[in-house]
DNA sequence: ATTTAGCACTCGAGTGTTTTAAGTGCTAAA
DNA sequence: TTTAGCACTTAAAACACTCGAGTGCTAAAT
């Protein structure tokens, strides 16, 4: 299924057009525009074929052609090119990508700069099936206790816990121990569970202060699952967007949990993933494409960063950005891993 | 200024019908739908003099009547009944605050509980006159180590630094003794500031550890500053704002500091604050009312808790439900700060 | 002095019709 | 194989018209 040079340049035109003024695109525009040195009746009988073919769409019999899902796919496939990020955009990412903070906290960073640099609503998951490895619990003072959380992948967390009574060291190395010996080798996602057992099987034997504790770090692991997305607005300077109520839907649709995680689930054997409009296995995504990448350090998978825009997204811009993320954010956690890991041996 | 019994119960009746179906009242709708015993001949000319006297507005001469700036105002000072939050409401906000994490966290959590419960954006504005009062370093492992920072007013923050050298404790020792000298009596808002010159004037000494803790700190403060607001997307929901461009006007001046803090300015001196219209000195602000309540604990004012809607926002709903977020909020952070004080004198 | 019925008037919103312009497909010639 | 030319289609813009909600005023009724 391969099209002659005149029809790809006629493709490819098409899109880049349409992705750039989101109106159909008409033989002449492309004749002037694109200099193909052809007139627009032979432009014209190229189109109807490309459209004959499926990779062209018509809204009507007097407008323009615009790109199908087909025609999407041949020209990120076979067509694109990749380009260069603008300087400005690599200063951008550069300065504002600090690398300070938690796993996700930099998730966010890096979901944030994304957004701005892209004006796209963007989505960040993390991968659940990380186990806790090792929990510290630090006395700061009488009723201030501090609870650090490291993974199997080398993340860390912490949160505070205020206690209403003080605590004596001895009890509170008894319940590190016990929280060590319940919660190391629990997945994230099972934490919440495995932290209600404890509570229900000690409490009698550690009063209020176990409870405390535990639930400050509930709360603390419930705080990353909330925050999924960023830039949602971002969506509104798409004309596709004009209409407040597909606005809300779209706003509505990504911030469904089971929808964004459906969009995922396809891409998961792949480090970066696109899926255009209709191969979206959910509906509501069809007119919508998802380009995913895995963000990883060494061999651990760390989590998922996605760009989820209208068809009529920029592929080129949004390959180049999200492989320019990856590595700067591979360098970036690489470097922290490193870190945790001899911190963890030290112990 | 006052307006006799059927004048009121035609103001208040428009305001509210107003609230409820954004559309202009004519005076039919008035006679049938509020039981008012008059014919809508009188009521035409109640009407009529309201407008004269400047509480009621036109849209056009062929449609009814919706309240100007004074309108509601006379309504909220004088009209308005308070109404008692339903037991729905009071269950989702004590479900939801659970009172865990630091001050910001508690913040962030009124902020979504509110914008829930009212379906409207709202805004929160953290007290950075606020001082450092004391800062602990604790050691968690030989690469990483914990910066505890307690304010004047009882809030704890904690941030993590990861170090690329390990550090002696002695030589932690006397850091945290440089931040405390430099930094105890510092406002928050100038704690940037203060930073910077730590490292300007001691990086020769300390090398990049210093850098690090300071630059973990740095990260940790300015993660406050960035979330401002919840639940922007609700507004959608109104009428007013089926116009995608009112939209992106609304999002862009709710996302500029400057904008929200001018609003918020003229709030100072009271705890409760409603500000209606082209009440507001912003002009852009002058579709919009902002209702605000100061948020303390003890005599210790923490932050601002905002909501920014249109004009025809329902004021009763808004007014106790910020009330009823008042005493709760006091409460739990007067909890806390017990803890915390404890905790700050036994050291 | 108030209140109300009645009526002429205004204007936005909705509906149907016409015009315009962009773009096509096809035919026949180059 | 390409292209000029032309008839045809259609969405969107422009316009004209109607309808109805709601008004303000006047004159009569209470």
């Amino acid at each position: 299924m391969s099209l002659d040079e005149r029809k790809k340049k006629i493709l490819s035109s098409v899109v880049e057009d349409y992705i750039e003024s989101a109106e159909p695109v008409g033989s002449k525009t492309l004749v002037e525009k694109y200099h193909l040195d052809y007139s627009s009746a032979t432009i014209r009988n190229d189109m109807k074929e490309l459209e004959e073919e499926g990779y062209l769409e018509q809204p009507h019999v007097s407008a323009g052609r615009i790109p199908s899902t087909k025609g999407y796919r041949y020209y990120v496939d076979n067509l694109m090119k990749e380009r260069k990020l603008s300087m400005v955009d690599i200063d951008y990412i550069n300065n504002t990508l600090s690398g300070y903070g938690d796993v996700d906290d930099i998730f966010e960073q890096v979901a944030d700069v994304v957004s701005k640099v892209l004006s796209t609503p963007t989505v960040i998951t993390r991968n659940n099936s990380d186990t806790i490895e090792n929990i510290k619990v630090v006395k700061i003072s009488d009723n201030l206790v501090l609870i650090v959380l490291m993974s199997k992948n080398g993340t860390v967390k912490d949160c505070i816990a205020k206690l209403t009574d003080t605590v004596e060291d001895k009890v509170l190395d008894k319940m590190t121990d016990i929280l060590n010996q319940d919660l190391t080798g629990t997945p994230l996602q099972e934490l919440h569970l495995a932290l209600n057992n404890i509570i229900k099987r000690d409490l009698e034997n550690f009063s209020v202060v176990m409870e405390e504790i535990v639930n400050s770090i509930k709360y603390e692991m419930s705080k990353n699952m909330k925050k999924l997305n960023s830039g949602v607005e971002k969506i509104l300077e798409n004309p596709e967007f004009s209409d407040v109520e597909t606005v809300k839907n779209f706003i509505n649709m990504i911030s469904t949990k089971e929808i964004i995680d459906s969009a995922l689930d396809s891409s998961k054997d792949n480090k970066l993933s696109i899926v255009i409009g209709s191969e979206n296995k959910e509906v509501l995504l069809n007119d919508y494409s998802v380009i995913s990448l895995d963000i990883s350090s060494g061999d651990k998978k760390l989590g998922k960063l996605s760009v989820i825009g209208p068809k009529r997204m920029n592929y080129a811009k949004t390959i180049s950005t999200l492989k320019y993320i990856n590595d700067k954010f591979n360098n970036a956690l690489g470097l922290n891993k490193e870190k945790v890991e001899k911190g963890d041996n030290s112990e």
